[in-house]
DNA sequence: CGTCTTTCTGACCATTTGGTAAAAGTTAAG
DNA sequence: CTTAACTTTTACCAAATGGTCAGAAAGACG
């Protein structure tokens, strides 16, 4: 009828791509109820009533943008590997998460606007898999420190850290370039600084210098 | 005429309030495009009428939200003194930044959704006075590292981070108790988290352990 | 009590917004 | 060239939304 789901036709595949993308461009900065159809038609160059003949609703718009951004969004975090040295495996994510950053923003904001709202379409997904996955590297950071190849740190906080400052580059990036000033890019010197910040929270050897003794034998002084 | 500026009458002073709390309530969540009369109507228990009778516009409230916003928000910062121990002030900073969050989370997510819609209502103050804040607290850091009192981090990125940490447990709240699951308090945790985070990088006898012998009466074990 | 001001409500409105239905135009296979 | 599927436009629409205006209610006050 109306509505062939999978792309068939190069038109199709190349229409739904051009929409998504105007989309991603006005939800992210609008947030869904702020957003408006003809907002999207517009950044899209095409017609309100086309859009509609390619995505049922504007729900259905902002679902596929969802949809897909979950598909990328944990990738980083799944990286982490119980395989590396601690410290760079979690800067490595530190590193992957503000580029993401700064290669996605939009991506992100359109997050954010989610969380702000209540998360309403993403409750079941955070309080499930995103849960999930933070409670399995949660675990795998404590083992870190209790091996002393860590810092002792909140497992589950140091997640929400990483996430806060890397995603404040993206969510707050009008912000950010405002108090910086004109013409400096803040991405590499927030790279540097967010090297330096975690990797000082999490040296084993810096703030509590003991018991970091590969042990074999009790911990505690005699 | 129909709009006595300041209030004059108990009646208009309380009116007035209660429609400026469920403004906050409804912008923060919803975003100014989002929002709607409707709603601001119902959560004060008000008609839209008798909104628009206290008010002229939708806009007209909203302005009145950021201004007092803004009034309190950066009173924190400010407050940051030159006078005490640099560690200290800068932690001090940040449990008031999460106490900020905590309650007053949607002031956080007006500013936020402010923001990630571009600041259109904000860019001003923005490069002007919270530029100029940031600027002289970033030399105040600065000073104090070049007096070996703080390890060196970059002012203005570690501020940054302070937002971005703090008011974290603010907007993406509702993420925050989804993935620590239901009936954690995450405040506690939290500040104990970030005291240990900011501390770790910005205490200097830490990472670079030298030059920072505290000089004169040592706090050490005697 | 009667008047004046403040507060609130009901009727109304233009515009915007998400969405339908159907016709018209386009493409591509047979 | 025909035909059938795919794409786009035209014409509508009901509901929502921000806002106006006149009048009614309710206080305040001499």
């Amino acid at each position: 009828m109306n509505l062939p789901k999978r792309p068939r036709t190069r038109i199709q595949a190349r229409n739904r791509e051009i929409i998504l993308e105007a989309a991603l461009d006005v939800f992210s900065t609008q947030g869904f109820r702020g957003a408006t159809l003809d907002q999207i038609a517009a950044a899209a160059g095409l017609s309100k009533h086309n859009l509609l003949y390619y995505y049922d609703s504007k729900e259905t718009m902002h679902a596929a943008l969802l949809v897909r951004l979950l598909d990328t969004w944990l990738a980083p975090l799944r990286a982490m590997s119980p395989q590396g040295e601690p410290v760079a495996e979690i800067l490595r994510y530190v590193g992957r998460k503000l580029e993401m950053a700064q290669e996605f923003p939009r991506e992100s904001r359109l997050f954010a606007n989610e969380i702000l709202q209540g998360a309403p379409r993403m409750e079941g997904f955070i309080a499930t898999e995103l849960r999930a996955l933070v409670e399995e590297k949660a675990a795998l950071v404590a083992r870190w420190i209790a091996e002393g190849r860590l810092a002792p740190v909140d497992p589950r906080h140091l997640i929400f850290s990483i996430w806060a400052t890397t995603q404040h580059y993206a969510d707050f990036d009008v912000q950010v370039r405002l108090v910086l000033g004109p013409g400096e890019d803040p991405f590499p010197a927030a790279r540097r600084h967010l090297e330096a910040l975690f990797r000082a929270a999490l040296t084993p050897t810096g703030p509590t210098t003991d018991a970091v003794a590969p042990l074999a034998g009790g911990t505690g002084p005699g």
